[in-house]
DNA sequence: CAGCTAACAGTGAGA
DNA sequence: CTGTTAGCTG
């Protein structure tokens, strides 16, 4: 592609990011605002017009789907073959380096790489190990504060000269995690990014390598990006790389995963003569859309500024619909999806719809309604292909043929399919481990050596033993695909997932496609350096394994179907639907209970959420919120949510259930004469107010502590000082204020 | 070892 | 209320 059709199509913001002089840049990118196609194309000007070699070149995502986009458009871009750039996640990127020095890195050839679950399973064992209470010490408390120690690039002894507010057990729990780690060769997500930046801390050769190299650094989705992260980035960038990184701080919604949107503000300072560039026009929404994402967004403090804007014209308003309660506003946004439908206005098209809330509990009453009239669906989340347990003991066996030191996978090996070890045998064979500082494998074939087992278990061990020979063995003729087949069959798997499969879980059946994906799986190419030693070689089966843990598939099992779409906001994020459907707003739920207990700082990011939620919308956006809704078995009367209030009640069309005469309640502006301006959900309140005495006929005077709903449905929540608590309809209950 | 019952928790989720 | 898990029983 030549430059003028690089360049062309671009507004001059685009532009001036794409083109931009030597230097390190910001990129401030407004959601819609064609922040991926500046980024590739950035890429692909780099390598047409200013003659950067690709391999000087690193990209990094968040996402593996990120990466594989941009590769792809990368590819349809440049005119010259593209081997040497190295485009992935962090962790990816990562786990490549750390592959091609594992030496360095103090690591096994064949580590493995531990997903959350096989973390937590490592936790258990090293908590019951030491002896600890695991209610008191919970492995799950456990594995969040070593994954943010990590995420801070702090070791155990790090910890301990700096001041945290932790009992020293949680140090100490770190650190005989980290043994139990090293000894089985096994890392987990955090460690791959902390272990490589050790690596190339302490290798000053290594470093000055890759800082030679890679002349380039670029980054997505720059305000999620953790301590540790930027600490990388800043490492490899070094004196010479110039830096060019995308984000959007309003976008900032994983500071609960360690994400610092702070290193946004720091970039211009840490990175001299950064420039700041805005992506303000949006290519996504319609106007009065934008309008609302504004509004709302404006009540943050410290933004670095941005205000989107577009040409295409104010579109329709928002509409804003107040349900009795949760299943009306289920049975309302699905008949809504149906009559758009029908309408024609989607063209028929039910993928055109999401329906978005902020917590995935609130999925099921949707997934009933559209059950009901009969609308395929497709909800997000829940378990991943590589995260089934069937999937994951395939892995396990497979994991073993490379290192059987690997004892999180053997301990999952030995119990599926059952194989006569039980729970003492097991509880021996760990014993055995850990006072001879052994691993597991290790411990197995010591006590058969000294007939440390009983009969069965012994008659396991063994066959499991010999079972893991015959594998390896086949692993040096076979391919990948038959090699797996050979695994399931030998090791039990199958006839043990056909005999337990119970109709629908398909367990079978998945693990035929494992063997599937395996026939299918291409490994990566290494990318070969002019003048450099070719990168060790790694098995297939390796490669496997390093993929299945760093890419663990789609969410959504089945594939593509024309269905309306259900999804948490955190997972709305980087995707746009021309009718979108916000639905729960209400206080305690979004913004939920925590953030508005905790403070500014997560209400602000709540709004975040909400600001992403709004912008997801091309066409339509329909706000709801239910006036009831059952929350842990019990019904609940519920508040709007405080930002529906912050969007200016001009750019709302609120509707209103047909047959029942409701409220109107956001025409208090104007008609209520005189009266402070209302915000979307307050009403006018009979000279009462929260907070203040009322007074009622039978239960005396009180503290009048809560409101909620509207008008006629107005309730309020007394604290009487005789009675205590009690709700009352404030239409009928006859209080004054005292 | 599998299946059942009781007890419990209940924000979000990338690699 | 519901889905998950730990612990017990057959």
């Amino acid at each position: 592609m030549d430059l003028t059709d690089l360049l062309s199509g671009l507004n001059p913001h685009q532009r001036e990011a794409v083109a931009a002089k030597p230097g390190h840049y910001l990129v401030l990118a407004g959601a819609g605002s064609g922040k991926t196609s500046v980024l590739t194309k950035r890429i692909a000007y780099l390598v047409e017009a200013e003659n950067i070699w690709p391999h000087a070149i690193l990209a990094v995502t968040f996402t593996n789907k990120a990466a594989a986009e941009m590769r792809l458009r990368i590819e349809q871009l440049l005119t010259q073959p593209h081997r040497g750039l190295w485009i992935g996640t962090f962790h990816g990127l990562a786990n490549k380096l750390l592959r091609l020095h594992f030496r360095e890195a103090g690591l096994n050839e064949s580590f493995q790489i531990l997903d959350q679950d096989d973390q937590l399973r490592m936790l258990k064992r090293v908590v019951a190990e030491m002896g600890l209470d695991a209610e008191r010490f919970a492995p799950k408390q456990a594995m969040w504060l070593i994954n943010a120690w990590k995420d801070e690039g702090l070791r155990p002894d790090a910890i301990q000269a700096g001041n945290h507010r932790q009992e020293p057990i949680w140090i100490d729990i770190y650190r005989a995690y980290e043994t139990a780690c090293r000894r089985s060769s096994v890392v987990d997500f955090a460690e791959l990014l902390l272990r490589c930046q050790e690596v190339l801390l302490e290798h000053p050769a290594l470093l000055a390598h890759y800082q030679n190299r890679f002349s380039h650094i670029l980054v997505d989705e720059f305000q999620d990006t953790n301590t540790l992260q930027y600490a990388w980035i800043r490492l490899l960038a070094g004196e010479r790389a110039q830096v060019f990184v995308v984000g959007d701080d309003d976008q900032s919604i994983y500071s609960w995963r360690g994400a610092r949107v702070e290193h946004m503000q720091r970039f211009e300072r840490d990175f001299p003569g950064a420039k700041t560039i805005k992506l303000e026009q949006n290519y996504r929404s319609t106007g009065n859309i934008l309008a609302a994402a504004n509004a709302l967004i404006a009540n943050n403090d410290g933004r670095m500024g941005k205000a989107l804007w577009t040409d295409a014209g104010e579109g329709g308003k928002i509409n804003v619909f107040g349900a009795f309660d949760d299943q009306e506003e289920a049975r309302f946004t699905v008949e809504k999806i149906q009559k758009t439908s029908d309408a024609g206005e989607a063209n028929g098209d039910l993928k055109a719809h999401a329906i978005l809330y902020r917590s995935n509990a609130q999925s099921r009453l949707f997934e009933e309604a559209l059950m009901q009239k009969g609308l395929p669906y497709r909800v997000y989340g829940g378990l991943r292909f590589f995260e089934r347990a069937e999937i994951k003991d395939a892995l396990s066996y497979l994991r073993l043929m490379q290192n059987r030191e690997d004892d999180v996978a053997l301990e999952r090996a030995i119990a599926t399919p059952p194989k006569g070890i039980g729970e003492k045998s097991l509880e021996s064979l760990r014993n055995r481990a850990k006072s001879g500082g052994l691993s597991l494998f290790a411990a197995i074939v010591e006590a058969l050596g000294s007939s440390g087992l009983s009969g069965r278990a012994k008659t396991g061990a063994t066959a499991l033993i010999l079972m893991l020979e015959e594998c390896t063995a086949a692993a040096r003729e076979q391919e990948l695909g038959d090699l797996i087949d050979t695994m399931l069959i030998k090791s039990g798997l199958n006839t043990h997932y056909q005999r337990v499969d119970r109709a629908e879980e398909g367990r079978a059946d998945n693990l035929a496609e494992l063997v599937n994906t395996a026939r299918r799986f291409t490994p990566p190419i290494a990318d070969q350096v002019p003048g450099e030693a070719p990168p060790a070689e790694q098995t297939p089966l390796q490669q496997f394994l390093a993929y299945a843990a760093l890419e663990a598939g789609d969410h959504q099992s089945k594939p593509w179907e024309d269905s309306v779409q259900l999804m948490t906001l955190h997972s709305a994020k980087g995707l746009e639907f021309p009718f979108v459907y916000l639905v729960g707003l209400e206080e305690g739920l979004f913004p939920t209970q925590r953030a508005s207990e905790d403070g500014t700082t997560a209400l602000e990011e709540e709004r975040r959420l909400a600001y992403v939620g709004i912008t997801r919308a091309r066409q339509v956006l329909t706000i709801s919120h239910a006036e009831s809704r059952r929350r842990h078995g019990q019904y609940q009367l519920q508040q709007p949510s405080r930002f529906i209030g912050e969007i200016p009640v001009n750019l709302l069309n609120q509707i209103r259930p047909k047959a029942r005469a409701r409220p109107n309640y956001s025409s208090g502006y104007g008609s209520n004469y005189g009266a402070p301006r209302q915000r979307y959900g307050e009403s006018a309140n009979m000279g009462l107010k929260l907070g203040g005495r009322v007074k009622h006929q039978m239960f005396g005077e009180g503290l009048l502590i809560s409101a909620e709903g509207e008008g006629a449905y107005l309730r309020v929540e007394v604290k009487f000082d005789s009675v205590g608590m009690k709700w009352l309809q404030l239409a009928s209950a006859g209080l004054v204020a005292v």
